[in-house]
DNA sequence: GTTATGATTTACT
DNA sequence: GTAAATCATAACG
């Protein structure tokens, strides 16, 4: 099995102040999560960024605060998890300083190590693009749930490590993906995704 | 207390 | 193309 393992990305790099940037700089780098024993790893392929009280489409959108997203309002590293539809467990990286409410939505990634975890856990024979495409069935692939609400990102039990950052031709952006309701925002380029890649929800 | 709804996915016409 | 699934949270009264 396994690849050379290598050492968590520091808190610190979660905690950088352009979130759009950091959206784009997490594509390529390995997402680690070891739930119940069971060890996965996969490398990003798509993300979102969020950007605090100033974007439309951003939970925290006029510094509103809840129950459910108070943890964005946190420093950067913390994972940000919550049920959509009642049915998939979403997953953000809380980003920038206490107080700055931006995160990053993972939303795919290619797998490279536990895929039958994944397999299992989908409830798929084959490796499908749709097994870790699109965040409700990344998360699920990945073991991801809302106990892992407000968990920082640098034990074995989850963690980014650097992995390889794609270069600048191999990213493609587009709009965010199920914010119509964000009116301008909506047409915000700050979704990032690998070219060529099928571990992605859409092209 | 009651109601509306969603940073989605899947199946079906 | 449309719709159902499914429920914790948020908004409202």
């Amino acid at each position: 099995m396994g690849l050379a393992s290598q050492d968590p990305l520091p808190l610190s790099y979660f905690q950088q102040s352009d979130v759009v940037a950091l959206a784009r700089d997490l594509l390529g780098r390995y997402l680690l999560t070891e739930i119940d024993g069971q060890r996965t790893l996969g490398r990003i392929t798509e993300t979102e960024a969020y950007a605090g009280h100033g974007d439309k489409a951003c939970h925290a959108h006029m510094q509103r605060k809840t129950k459910r997203n108070q943890i964005m309002y946190a420093t950067g590293g913390h994972a940000y998890v919550y049920l959509c539809y009642g049915i998939h467990h979403l997953f953000n990286i809380v980003t920038n300083q206490e107080g700055e409410a931006d995160a990053v939505l993972l939303r795919a990634v290619e797998p490279l190590e536990g895929t039958g975890y994944m397999l299992e856990r989908r409830g798929l024979k084959d490796p499908l693009p749709r097994l870790t495409a699109g965040p409700g069935n990344m998360s699920k692939a990945l073991g991801i749930t809302t106990a892992l609400y407000g968990r920082l990102l640098d034990t074995p039990e989850l963690q980014v490590q650097a992995g390889a950052p794609l270069p600048d031709e191999q990213v493609a952006t587009a709009p965010r993906v199920g914010i119509d309701y964000a009116g301008e925002d909506a047409q915000l380029p700050w979704r990032f995704y690998e070219r060529h890649q099928r571990y992605v929800s859409k092209k």
